[in-house]
DNA sequence: GTCTATAATTTGATAGAC
DNA sequence: GTCTATCAAATTATAGAC
């Protein structure tokens, strides 16, 4: 059996510490975590804790990376497909709030951490492979511009507003709920209409 | 001379933390923050920090509070002033542009904090006179779509478009600026466009 | 693999001299 | 008002039994 084999038990408990990671760490981002909070979502105790990760910096990371693998390489997907623009325009509104309807809080939780130690991020987090990049949908707008079949817009805008508009709802939930006496069904039923409202709005702004 | 009168020197002191605060905690978050990172910003000792502010979470709540103040009565200002709707949008984010340049990260730090501690936020931070509340903007838009000015939209959902397109930027600056290798002065000039940009992108997709 | 008990470290807060 | 020195509490991490 090599190092680094796992036995039915040790998959088992690891499953149980991510996922209760995952959550404090979301929840209250890497220096509001608690090992103890996490240790008592997992069922488990602190020693235990230690003995699956040396310490909370790895075990940080590993979710981390985990929540950015399950994220970007969709987008990227998206993002580097041969779909038409409005296809595309499309096709990242609803897999991207499908994808994190799942995990609400995903987005401040990247955004926070990435802005409180960016090199990290970039370094050990994003390894190329994982990297959002948005290139080639910049290009296809500005195809569709010379072609004459959208208005004349800057691409990198553009980029900006659909990422924003599908996005920000969820970095700003709680204070929309607030604000808006929105409870957690009408916040989902809202996200579930803007799949459509999202590239509606943008498609009828540009086309000509 | 009252209790809360301060001579010149406990001025200055004062305000030397609270601008070292703003930036640790705006930087850190409450969590990430430290008072001896805070102290040390100032340019003091802790003890000395602890003599101007009882303890952490008092110091917090100021920073905040300042904060908030200095963001949420603009906003309300706009969403209830008696402009006509295409000028409000545009005033919005102009006005919100130009007071969040110069705090780039307050949005960020607010919406973590909402997050983070939610009653205390709406309890304490908002008495109901620094609540935004877009109540008449919303009426607005109705009474347009009522009077064939714009197409039949919902008002809550370009609310949030317009809100997100602005906001956005702000609070993935990090992201974006480590993905599209952008640096602040150019970041500092996109959302210089962006005041004509947003408005415009919006009014062309509604409007009839 | 899992636990109890405890060490080691960090950090918010205070006492007391000047 | 400001500092040095120190305490007290919280929290990460480890030792060692089972």
């Amino acid at each position: 059996m090599s190092k680094t084999a796992k036995t039915p038990k040790s998959q088992l408990t690891e499953e149980k510490i991510l996922d209760a990671a995952r959550k404090i760490f979301v929840q209250q981002g890497m220096m509001g975590a608690r090992m103890q909070d996490i240790a008592d979502e997992a069922g488990i105790n602190k020693a235990l804790l230690h003995y699956y990760f040396k310490n909370k910096e790895q075990l940080f990371e590993m979710i981390f990376k985990q929540a950015s693998i399950r994220l970007f390489p969709r987008i990227n997907q998206i993002f580097n497909s041969d779909d038409p623009l409005f296809v595309k325009i499309e096709s990242f509104c609803a897999e991207y709030i499908d994808v994190v309807m799942e995990n609400p809080y995903l987005p401040l939780f990247v955004l926070n951490e990435i802005h409180r130690d960016t090199e990290l991020f970039i370094q050990k987090i994003w390894g190329e492979s994982n990297r959002p990049n948005p290139l080639k949908l910049l290009m296809q707008i500005e195809e569709e511009v010379q072609k004459g079949t959208i208005r004349r817009v800057n691409p990198m805008h553009l980029l900006m507003n659909m990422i924003s508009m599908t996005m920000f709802p969820f970095v700003a939930r709680p204070m929309l709920q607030a604000n808006l006496g929105m409870d957690d069904w009408t916040f989902r039923m809202m996200m579930e209409q803007r799949k459509k409202e999202i590239p509606d709005f943008i498609i009828r702004s540009i086309k000509l």
